[in-house]
DNA sequence: TGTACATCAGTGAACGCGCGTTCACTGATGTAC
DNA sequence: TGTACATCAGTGAACGCGCGTTCACTGATGTAC
């Protein structure tokens, strides 16, 4: 790594144009998001953050790709850490993810609005740059139930009235594109935990339960949590 | 009702502003909601919407309150269609409400946005105007749960750990403020089945499943919302 | 090692734009006697 | 029924503000010979 000072100023600036980007997504929200009041924060003039992003956009794309990295970063650190300590306790190490994701929230509103709140009007995340972050946590949930599944320790569920021949097709092709070994019910209700889980921590962040409704919120995810390890049969 | 020609037109007019504001939420965002664009759009100068409306805080309040209502209406519709023909079949009623919330958010996304998406920056809805209309789905899944419970239709559902203390003293508080028989399991499950229920349309509305993963997303709705029928033991 | 040239960070002025809100006003509509 | 006055919708100008982006420039840092 031959970094002359140039390109170590560069990346500090860089660096320090994101923390400016996180901190004023906390105070103003994503839509007004200005590439002048980073500027000002940075301390120099308009023009030249331009030297370091291309555009209001790209800079958006950056504190996107940031915000899964760092959820997915703090998800990885608590399954890993339960992992370690209960290898085939599945069910603590999805109530680890639930738990990671709510935490990661509640620190972080802002960056977690921006990924999971309303889109921003005018801007479209580029999939190339998005994808891949944005897919860490979904994995790490279907890697704990194949896991889960593997080792049989999945309890067998209701089966109901068979699927929907649309809705077979499509967990067919999921199965196939991950390599998975568990069944449709598996990784439906994987689907369905997912999003759930997302509509649990939003709730909480975006204030919908009302301000006084709820005295201990870590009491109420902890019992949601679990239902929904109920579901995946863990 | 001495309906004056002109309290007539000025509720024509306050009729017209809401329409135009539902149009720019959906084009270009709660955050962009201008009163200078309304004004263009209704034809009149920009100051002339100050003599329907305070400030740009007060249209986004009215925005809020008219959201909810129709989404409280169609659910209610929705809901009511089925009592009429299947009064005790519990499941079929929560189904018609889950359909209803994701058929009126893909209807209507920026709405929906609004309401149930990241907060607008710099913006607090005034409670006494909003949670009235912001209660009204929940009110409904409510009554659903509570005449499920009284006919004895809920199934049992396996007695796990006992409740956290903290959280059986807010389940208490609720059961006494709405009056309700059910016991803490149905109450807590329909505290948790309602953000889940959220989250699966957060997710179908605002594009976290990618766009190419299902070809049919009603086919995966409805799974997914019969797994929540399935949580509350309908 | 020293000099000539290229690269690059940052400047400052400018472009054209839209915003919320206030204010004194005009002229039409409504009301009281 | 007719007139005098009050109410109210809408006007147009103005305030001070912030925004994204471009462009020609200066001067320091890096590189090739």
């Amino acid at each position: 790594m031959a970094t002359t000072p140039r390109e170590r100023a560069r990346e500090q600036t860089m660096a320090e144009i994101l923390t400016i980007g996180r901190a004023h997504l906390a105070t103003e929200g994503a839509a007004a998001l200005s590439l002048r009041a980073v500027a000002r924060d940075l301390g120099v003039v308009s023009s030249a953050v331009y030297r370091y992003v291309k555009n209001r956009d790209e800079l958006l794309t950056l504190l996107v790709v940031d915000g899964y990295q760092a959820l997915g970063d703090a998800v990885d650190a608590a399954v890993d850490a339960v992992v370690v300590k209960k290898t085939d306790d599945f069910r603590a190490q999805f109530m680890a993810l639930g738990w990671a994701v709510r935490e990661w929230a509640n620190a972080e509103p802002a960056r977690y609005g921006l990924l999971f709140g309303s889109p921003v009007p005018g801007y479209e995340a580029p999939a190339e740059q998005t994808v891949q972050p944005g897919t860490r946590v979904v994995y790490r949930l279907v890697e704990i139930i194949e896991k889960a599944f593997i080792a049989g320790k999945i309890r067998a569920t209701d089966q109901e009235q068979p699927l929907a021949p649309a809705l077979a097709a499509d967990v067919y092709r999921v199965r196939a594109e991950l390599g998975l070994q568990s069944g449709d019910r598996e990784i439906l209700r994987g689907l369905t935990v997912w999003p759930a889980l997302f509509g649990l921590v939003n709730f909480e962040v975006f204030g919908q339960y009302g301000t006084d409704t709820f005295t201990n919120s870590a009491a109420l995810f902890d019992f949601q949590c679990g239902l929904l390890a109920d579901n995946l049969g863990l």
